[in-house]
Formats: C-alpha cells, structure tokens, sequence
DNA sequence: CTCTTCAAGTTATATCCTATTACATTGTCG
DNA sequence: CGACAATGTAATAGGATATAACTTGAAGAG
C-alpha cells in the first residue's frame, strides 16, 4: 500500500524522507494562511535543508502544491468516512454534512486548496489528486441512504454537496447577514440536508408511479 | 456619484487615471490566470509606466486585489440587475440562477476572486467591498418572487446561493462525472432553482396554518 | 503672472522567492 | 570495492514586492 517506505532519517547530511516532510509542513501553512502562503524556501528553512532541495522532489511550486493538495484530500476523506462509519441516531448524510462544514470553517486555508484554487481545475482525469477527490463524491453518495439509483442518486448528492460548498464559503466570507446571522451554522446545513432528503423521497416516489 | 472624476491623459509624464487603468488592466488578468496572475510589476509595463507607480495609488498588492475585487462585484451585480430586470417567461430566480452560472463559468478567474479568495475574508464590514458583496445577495433576495419575509425569505436565498457557488466550483474543477457529466449544468442549476421553490412554498403554506 | 505646493510620476535599490546549474555526499548493487 | 543513482549543497540568474529619494507639472494663493 505505501508507496515511499517513509525511510527514518540517515544522517545529518540527507534528510531521509524530505518529501514527505515537505507536504505535511505546507499542510500546515496552508491551514494558517491559504495556498498563497507557501513558499518554497521558507519550509526549506523550516525543515533545516538548503532552499534549493525541495527541488530534488518537486519540479516546482504547483507540483509541490498538487501533491499537498491530494494529501488533504486524503486526510478529508478519512475524516469523511469515520463521520459516517459509527452508529448514531442522526443520518449519514447528516453527519457527513457537519463532518463537511466543520472542516471547512476550521481548516478553511486547506479547504480553498482542495475546493477553489486553481490547482483542481488544472488535475487530468486519473492522477492522484483527481482520484482522491472523486473519492470524495463516492463518500457523499454513499451517505445518502435512499433507495436510489442512477442519475437520481447522483443529482441528490450534487445538490446536498453543492449547497455545503455554499454555505462554507459564504460563512467563511462574513456574507451570512441579517437575520441569518443569528441561526447556528449546523442549523442551515441541518435544514439543506433535510431539504434534500424530501426532495429525493418525492422524486423517488414520482419515479415509482411512473414505472409501474 | 462619480468619486473619482475620470480626468483624462494630462501628458507623458502623468497618466492621468493610473488609478483606474490598473483596476480594469488587473481584472483582465484575472479573468485569464485567476487571482494569483496579477502581478503589479507587469501591469505597470502593460500600461507603460514605471513598476513602482501604482504604489502611488495601492499601498500594496493586496489594496488592488482588493480595489479589484469590489469593481467585479459591482460588474457582477450589474448583471444580476438587468437578469432579472427585463421581462421573461421565466422565473427572475431562474434568470438569476442562469447568469450566475454563466458569470462563474466564463470568467471563473474573477469568480473565484470574489468568492474563494481570502479578499473577501479580510474585508471589513461596512468596506465599499463588503458593501458591494452585501448588494449581490439583496438581489438574490429580489429574485425570489414569493411573499415570504424574514428569516424564511433569507434561507431560502441562502440555499439557492449556496448550491449555486457549489455548482459553479465542482464543475470547474472537473468533478461533475458519472452520469451529472451528461446533464447540462443549465438543468441542473434549473432544477435546483425548482426545487427551492417548492420548499419556499410548503414553508409558506406551513407557517399561514400556524398562524391562524 | 509668478511662486509655492502637492499629487503623481521617475530612478535606484533592498529583499525575497523561484528556479537552474554545477558540485558534494552517501546508500546500494553489481 | 567501485560505479551509480538519489539526494543533498553552494552559487547564481531573474523576477516580484516594496521603499526611498528625486522630478515633473497642474493648480491655487497672493
């Protein structure tokens, strides 16, 4: 399973697993300051390696955020999966839905990474980053418990999943005025998942009569 | 109204609206590059004078990304008006829906600008940005054409919004797969518009029960 | 009408970041 | 053991942000 066998360290000369090293320190900047705020030679700097090293695993800076923002994607949707994995009372998809808005506001630098840089328009269909975040999708129909199929199961996931885009990045942006201000974030988001499970339950129905 | 006169080129030496040209030279490079393209240095040679001149008007980069940000919001806005100002057969939400898609798809570099850079996280309230951003959801407020008030009538507003951003954002980003692929991104904002209204309407129709 | 002043340019320069090139060190494998 | 590949370093070029000190010209006061 894993690829680079996470060398220990060798010596004070080579590092020992750099790259590594490397993705989880921008992990951390991006968390404090969005994508922007890597720079390639101050983690050298962190790390204690000459500025040019980096290089040696990274062709440049957009490779070396590509491969960060795989990771996250990764470490989302292990956060994901565990939301829905334990027994609880509430619903899946409610659950991966505050999983969802809970990691968007916390880790919002991270979160513009994956979702609104320009990074993921520029992944080829097959790479890893794109991989990681299909799985993302995967995780978010698999929330939703409904016995449908298809098209039908897909446009519900679409919508739940793009309406909690929404809402994180409006919140995030002190765009949630007026009396809105003063219903709970989880509240909104509790609302939408509802919404959709109505509208799949109708439209499931719909599609029964149709059928028969 | 105007607070900045417009004067035009006084001679060679002084530009004139240095000011101005930079606002709408930097909104082109968004449009192309998002907005990590702007570069203040290659503005000032696009423009034809010296690098450091449009400190004279920006304190740094992050004054004219912002300065930038509230004119596309004003540009945007200005589209939103007239969508749902001319008379249609369709729905004003619909029209609103459809020109937001269209803004955020073809100019997804000054989309992305306004609502998933960290511009908008800094801004103020009360700034001429946060201002102008606040104006983009009055409309969206307008275009839902039903009696609701308050609260009901900004959630509703919210959740037409938020599924939108998340439509835009996923389909520029290459994760609309599977059979979403073969819809078009119009029917799908289409239906989401549907069903918005529907659950405005139920929740009107709920709330004038319990009221009498 | 001239003189002063000030906004808006300029040149020169410091600092930081990316990226490349050439060289050094070390683990591995024939 | 010796060659090689992987992974470091040092030196350096080039471009960007930003500041400082100087220059130009428009515009108002006397």
């Amino acid at each position: 399973m894993p690829p680079r066998p996470a060398r220990k360290a060798l010596n004070a000369y080579h590092h020992g697993d750099l790259r590594d090293a490397l993705v989880q320190a921008a992990l951390g900047e991006v968390e404090l300051g969005g994508p922007e705020a890597i720079s390639i030679s101050a983690l050298a700097k962190t790390l204690g390696v000459s500025q040019p090293a980096p290089y040696k695993h990274f062709a440049d800076r957009e490779s070396l955020l590509t491969a960060v923002t795989a990771e996250a994607f990764r470490q989302f949707n292990a956060i994901l999966r565990e939301s829905i994995g334990k027994p609880s009372r509430r619903s899946k998809l409610s659950r991966l839905a505050q999983a969802t808005l809970d990691f968007g506001l916390r880790r919002n630098g991270i979160y513009r990474l994956m979702f609104a840089s320009r990074i993921m328009a520029c992944a080829p269909k097959g790479s890893e980053l794109h991989v990681a975040a299909m799985e993302t999708f995967e995780l978010v129909l698999e929330a939703l418990e409904a016995p449908a199929v298809g098209l039908l199961r897909e446009r519900s996931a679409l919508q739940i999943w793009a309406a909690l885009h929404g809402v994180v990045m409006l919140a995030e942006q002190g765009l949630l005025t007026g009396q809105l201000a003063n219903v709970s974030r989880e509240e909104l988001v509790e609302d939408f998942v509802e919404q959709t499970k109505l509208a799949l339950a109708a439209a499931i129905k719909a599609a029964g009569k149709n059928g028969r």
